[in-house]
DNA sequence: CAGTATCCTTGTTGATACTG
DNA sequence: CAGTATCAACAAGGATACTG
């Protein structure tokens, strides 16, 4: 019975996802990309007001954990597009749980 | 169809959510209590390594937005027992999906 | 036990300017 | 456009000591 079970199979779980979603903006950032591939000023403008240098650095480090992925669309220049992994995808149920019970209190 | 529905009714609600559970400690005392009405000093030790000082701040949050209640248990001298509002319990959804990915992806 | 008060260190942001 | 570099400001957390 599932209400019955420990939240966690072992310690630190939910810290794990907490890690990564946690920070202020990567939350936004990846529901942003649940409707598919963005450029970065393309979030950017999404997230209005987030300096350039937070969003590369969540990118990064989402890209680090292999959550999204960046691909080259056009050589010259190069310009890229970031998009979520399955992994990423994943997450996309627990922002969807975040976003019910948010919708529901606020 | 659920996948198809936008991720949030309007925006904000991600964020909400994220403004409670999405601070350092917050997540990981809700779920503590998700067991059952703890006392401070229990809910310190299973932290371990929390400070008096952030555990206070925490639980007074908790409690100004109605996810704990605190309950006297104790008259002489005063005792109290923090317990999960119904809003509260609700977050409990939210904790199952990150320990889900958590579990699978670290 | 159940916190509160202080202080101090550190991490996180934002603003801005600059580069390929 | 797509970032990186630098710096200043602030908030958050930890350590510790103290109180009813």
């Amino acid at each position: 019975m599932k209400t019955l079970t420990s939240l966690e199979q072992h310690p630190g779980c939910i810290n794990t996802t907490l890690r990564i979603i946690g920070e202020k903006w990567t939350a936004l950032i990846l529901k942003e990309l649940t409707t598919g591939p963005k450029t970065f000023s393309e979030i950017e403008t999404l997230m209005d007001s987030i300096s350039p240098r937070t969003l590369s650095q969540r990118l990064d480090k989402l890209e680090d954990e292999s959550i999204i992925i960046k691909k080259v669309y056009c050589q010259h220049p190069p310009r890229y597009t970031y998009e979520l992994t399955t992994k990423g995808q994943e997450l996309e149920t627990v922002l969807r749980k975040m976003a019910e019970w948010g919708a529901k209190y606020s």
